[in-house]
DNA sequence: TGACGCATGTAATCCGTTACATGATTAT
DNA sequence: ATAATCATGTAACGGATTACATGCGTCA
């Protein structure tokens, strides 16, 4: 149910469209969870069905804006307060690297280096985000600079310890040489 | 299709049987990628047939011992060999940060330390698991130590990051009284 | 003999992605 | 005109979790 509370956390700061909310899903949040509008769509009228949000305001082709209620504020409220959620992790990149014994020395380096390349790449993308921005405007931008920074340190050391892995490998090489 | 090639992976660097898999899934693969044994034992039965895997023992129980195929271990090597999988995260801990602008600042701080304590948890575990094992046993095991540290790094900087983020809220606090 | 761990499987359901489908508005 | 962008929806499929269901072997 993260979808839901995630879309209630938005229409909280302030009214928006489904194409609105796919916006911010694609840009910002896309980092720590993805959504399509085939999702939100059918989501924000099971919302609105049960009374956590309001249609706010009807536009040009079809526009339906939202609102959360008390009662979808409330939600996000208990939510916040709730449990801490399982820490659940899922990388396809990191998986590969189980496995990377499998690959010559070289080729298991390179395969290390390209998740350095990847890293870096992410974290120049969240630089240029920092900087291109001002997160005093409010309160909500002020966490989002927390949040991004979160992604900026983990993409800093993912970056640093990928590299450092390729040079695992080829050390290993060096000397197992005899073995 | 990761999960397919996790299963081929693991049973090129030895036999076992799927619930042999399913104690990995649960154990050091499960904090890149988690998997039950109800999803683990179909794909067992779908990899057999496409002869990527063959049946090599049969134990007590019903016990049933999986070796990976040539073709197998190709099918391995092609997907480690292919393109950099999109680094897709799903994280409900971070996604909540996002919302903490509407706790009050205090609130919001327990937020980010609950995060902190539940980062150093992981890192407790990933250290313990370090200390604990020969990993220089042999080239997979060897890996696994790199993969493993990849953790113990993001953990470490999670822990320090969700320490400041908790800071900035009682700061933000402060500095904004009068607004 | 009873509890625990080993061992395998299926069914129902949910969540998420991809693809299909349509149409209005705006800018060139 | 026509292309790009705004805007909303549904359908099919696949991947993953939870629950249901069963039974053997070992140890106390």
């Amino acid at each position: 149910m993260s979808l839901r509370h995630a879309l209630l956390g938005l229409l909280a700061e302030r009214p928006m469209s489904g194409w609105d909310l796919t916006r911010m899903f694609d840009v910002s949040l896309a980092n720590v969870w993805s959504a399509r509008h085939s999702q939100i769509y059918p989501e924000l009228a099971r919302l609105q069905e049960d009374g956590l949000i309001d249609l706010v305001e009807q536009g040009a082709r079809g526009r339906r804006v939202y609102s959360a209620t008390d009662a979808g504020r409330q939600a996000v409220l208990d939510w916040l307060r709730g449990p801490q959620p399982a820490h659940t992790l899922r990388d396809e990149g990191l998986l590969r690297g189980f496995f990377a014994w499998m690959l010559p020395a070289q080729e298991a380096a390179t395969l290390f280096r390209r998740d350095a390349v990847s890293s870096r790449a992410k974290l120049a993308e969240y630089n240029e985000l920092a900087a291109g921005h001002d997160w005093d405007a409010s309160p909500a931008t002020r966490v989002q600079r927390v949040m991004l920074e979160s992604g900026i340190r983990t993409m800093t050391v993912l970056a640093e310890w990928a590299e450092w892995a390729a040079e695992q490998c080829l050390a290993m090489e060096d000397g197992d040489d005899g073995a």
